[in-house]
DNA sequence: ATGGCCGAGATCCTCGGA
């Protein structure tokens, strides 16, 4: 089973993008973020002549995360958290795996920045609440697998000159040791878990050449259970998509089952 | 050392992104 995490920015913009992704890339379940449009404007159609169904949950303009699946998942919820804002950035899923129940979970974390204003204030509170939340999940069920855009670069090698964001809400300390605390109730962040020392990255900013420069970020991430490590094959950073017209600032991330 | 790019919404600029 293929499962990819891909921050689309905007489904509508990137339609061609998404589904030349679909055709060439094939994958099971594709997780995308930062949809910016509502439920009703989704290009389920567009899907479903490739095999998929999609499940939204969209917000006007910002935000927005969905699933696109063409294997059978059940138990759509977009409860997870308590947004205080109410923004679209979690959905979750159940899909079996070979008689194994996995729970999916694709988020949008806040971006953040800049850091002295209360959206800094918000993506901390917002982890707090996920961190809890997931603790409550591992109760009733181990196999939990988590990817999404999470903007948090999680080590100095994860991106292309740490001293430049060490005061940034992607990198602040405080952040990072958020994503940690994540990770020690039982996960592993699956890229780094197969590459010690690589660095590769998932984002490269539309601005100054970043991407000609390979000035990019690791943000997106796969954290998998304890439980299911031993069922993971392979994860890949895809950055062809990166590389065309009219591109997203995110490239796939893709995570293979056994 | 600085500035630079996109998408959406209701424009002809602002907000948000990272």
């Amino acid at each position: 089973m293929k499962i990819t995490s891909w921050n689309v920015n905007s489904v509508r913009a990137r339609i061609l993008n998404i589904k030349d992704y679909i055709k060439l890339s094939n994958p099971d379940i594709l997780m995308i973020q930062e949809i910016k449009t509502e439920d009703k404007s989704f290009p389920y159609t567009d899907f479903e002549r490739l095999g998929y169904n999609s499940y939204v949950y969209g917000q006007k303009s910002y935000n927005g995360v969905a699933f696109i699946s063409k294997k059978e998942i059940n138990q759509i919820e977009t409860d997870f958290i308590k947004d205080p804002k109410k923004q679209s950035r979690v959905i979750t899923a159940n899909v079996i795996n070979k008689s194994v129940k996995i729970k999916l979970i694709n988020i949008y974390v806040p971006n953040g920045n800049p850091v002295n204003t209360e959206k800094y204030t918000y993506k901390l509170n917002w982890l707090n609440s996920f961190i809890k939340k997931i603790k409550k999940l591992l109760l009733t069920n181990k196999n939990v697998i988590i990817g999404g855009d999470f903007n948090v670069i999680p080590e100095k090698n994860d991106v292309y000159d740490y001293k430049k964001y060490e005061n940034d809400a992607l990198f602040k300390l405080e952040i990072r040791k958020k994503y940690q605390e994540l990770m020690n109730l039982g996960f592993h962040d699956i890229y780094r878990y197969f590459n010690k020392d690589k660095t590769e990255y998932t984002f490269w900013d539309y601005m100054a050449g970043s991407w000609q420069k390979n000035n990019g970020l690791r943000i997106d991430h796969f954290l998998v259970s304890n439980n299911l490590l031993n069922n993971i094959k392979r994860i890949n950073i895809n950055k062809k998509p990166r590389g065309k017209v009219k591109p997203s600032d995110h490239t796939p991330v893709e995570l293979e089952i056994n």
